[in-house]
DNA sequence: GCCAACGTTGGC
DNA sequence: GCCAACGTTGGC
């Protein structure tokens, strides 16, 4: 199984929305990133990711799970566009903030910290791990 | 609101 | 195929 982090305006998907949405989950639509597409398309049903507020918020809020495997994204007719679909597992008891991440030395490799504008990104187990122990969930 | 970083586009 | 121009993102 990989980790992976999900980033989004709240104001456009937030956390909210994604829970409202239940089992039955939603595609990770709007991608028009190439890096982003392709680690989509690596996804794996059953992987989890952090869903992360960009923006006023700037934090880890959540985990989602991957239930289907990239497919068309039906938002464009460009066939280029493809998406997952998560679903909400379980929101951070501490939201993990942008701030904390970059205080702590060992999650100073996270792609959020060196690439913040990519919106779909892949994260270590090891980062993985620890980020859920400071959201205080059972990742 | 600003600006740096980055990706994309289009002319050559 | 290169590169300048442009648009977008996201942290501050």
């Amino acid at each position: 199984m990989r980790y992976w982090l999900f980033k989004s305006e709240p104001s456009t998907w937030s956390w909210d929305d994604q829970v409202a949405k239940g089992d039955a989950g939603e595609e990770w639509d709007g991608v028009r990133n190439y890096q982003a597409r392709n680690f989509m398309r690596e996804m794996e049903i059953g992987d989890r990711g952090f869903f992360y507020h960009s923006q006023k918020e700037k934090a880890v809020v959540g985990i989602v799970e991957v239930i289907a495997k990239a497919h068309p994204d039906s938002t464009t007719d460009d066939d280029r566009w493809e998406c997952v679909d998560i679903k909400a597992i379980a929101p951070a008891r501490t939201p993990v903030t942008l701030q904390m991440i970059k205080a702590d030395p060992r999650l100073s490799d996270m792609v959020l910290v060196n690439n913040s504008r990519l919106s779909v990104q892949p994260v270590s187990e090891r980062e993985w791990r620890l980020v859920c122990e400071m959201a205080g969930i059972d990742g």
